[in-house]
DNA sequence: GTTACCAATTAACCTAGGTTAATTCCTTCT
DNA sequence: AGAAGGAATTAACCTAGGTTAATTGGTAAC
């Protein structure tokens, strides 16, 4: 991947907001990642105090508990920003593993150095805020479907907000993102298709 | 209140990110709240595209689901930047009421006005992303211990986390931020006192 | 002091979803 | 085609927390 593609990514992203960024400023090394189906951009507990910008393919962002329970916060699809705000930001560790569910292509950058280039340009502030705004408002919004909504309601909105996961991912994984097991989501599978006559 | 106040209040805030704003520029107009403990700054389901302040006091953020229940968000004490993200910058209405807690003095802007007025200051949009950085964290640990942990551990933690709300507040309201109700919050009680003896 | 009202506790019962485990389906590998 | 291993379903049982309602406190208003 060379800086070219890496500008297209970028823009293609950023420039949702009509914003003119001068990539070629960017000057801070970057390392590419290829994950494969299945494996992790990063675990659980890790340091990821990185930049991580998802050029292709898909993940989803998994945290587990002592337990050993999943739970899917987020689905992501390229081209997006990803990683660990809190982990970026503070130098601390994750608290969920991002791992790709299709081959996904990544580019990082170290956060420290990646922000003390970008903090002088005032369009690239405005589309991190513009960033930050946005994941901000989906936690509230998915905030709001937990506290208000029962799981069935949670599976029917998902089916409609993501129908094109709907039949490409393993049912545990759509459990795991509504918050129950995989034998409550069959279920309610099952009630619906029973309804639904 | 008057401008010198209000520069005074917004400093105190955005200071501890080690930044100068020249507050004096702020020509938009503001408006002054004064909400008397109990009373609602507004009320969910309203339009509230304004970014409010809040100079003294104390107040939680509190959505009502269809059949009635109350659940608890966020508690904010001043000096802060109150509001809902997603009404002010997608003008779109409000998930959640903001209730005040004690008595409290808000003013407010009108976002847009205000946004276009502060997004050419470069350190206006750094404390606004580290301000956004802020809340998103917060929401991603709140989300974290949803998933993680037991209704049990939730409450030790708030009396953690919020020594001082712990013996002022109803515990209705403790109860509606850990996301259970008034009676399964006494019991949990119950139970810890049990057990410290 | 007494009434009124709301907050908290307690108890009895209910339900959504968790747990375990057996069964059936699908792939994929040989 | 047959074997192997994971994904989904189904059934039986369990539990945390919800619901309702009665009881006890606490405090503000008269």
């Amino acid at each position: 991947m060379d800086r070219t593609q890496l500008k297209n990514s970028f823009e293609a992203y950023f420039n949702e907001w009509g914003y003119e960024i001068d990539w070629q400023r960017l000057t801070v090394p970057m390392d590419v990642h290829v994950i494969r189906k299945g494996d992790y951009l990063f675990q659980q507990g890790d340091f990821a105090n990185r930049l991580y910008f998802l050029h292709s393919g898909l993940v989803r962002y998994v945290s587990v508990s002592d337990e050993g329970k999943e739970f899917t916060q987020t689905f992501a699809k390229s081209p997006r920003i990803i990683g660990s705000t809190k982990a970026m930001v503070t130098g601390s560790t994750v608290l969920f593993g991002i791992q790709a569910l299709e081959d996904c292509m990544v580019s990082s950058y170290p956060w420290q150095a990646f922000y003390a280039q970008m903090r002088q340009d005032i369009g690239f502030l405005e589309c991190y805020a513009k960033f930050l705004e946005r994941i901000f408002m989906t936690k509230e919004e998915r905030e709001n479907a937990f506290v208000k909504y029962s799981a069935e309601r949670r599976y029917l909105d998902f089916c409609m907000t993501y129908p094109e996961l709907k039949n490409t991912i393993p049912q545990q994984q759509i459990a795991s993102y509504i918050g129950i097991t995989p034998v409550a989501l069959s279920r309610i599978r099952q009630k619906l298709k029973l309804g639904r006559r």
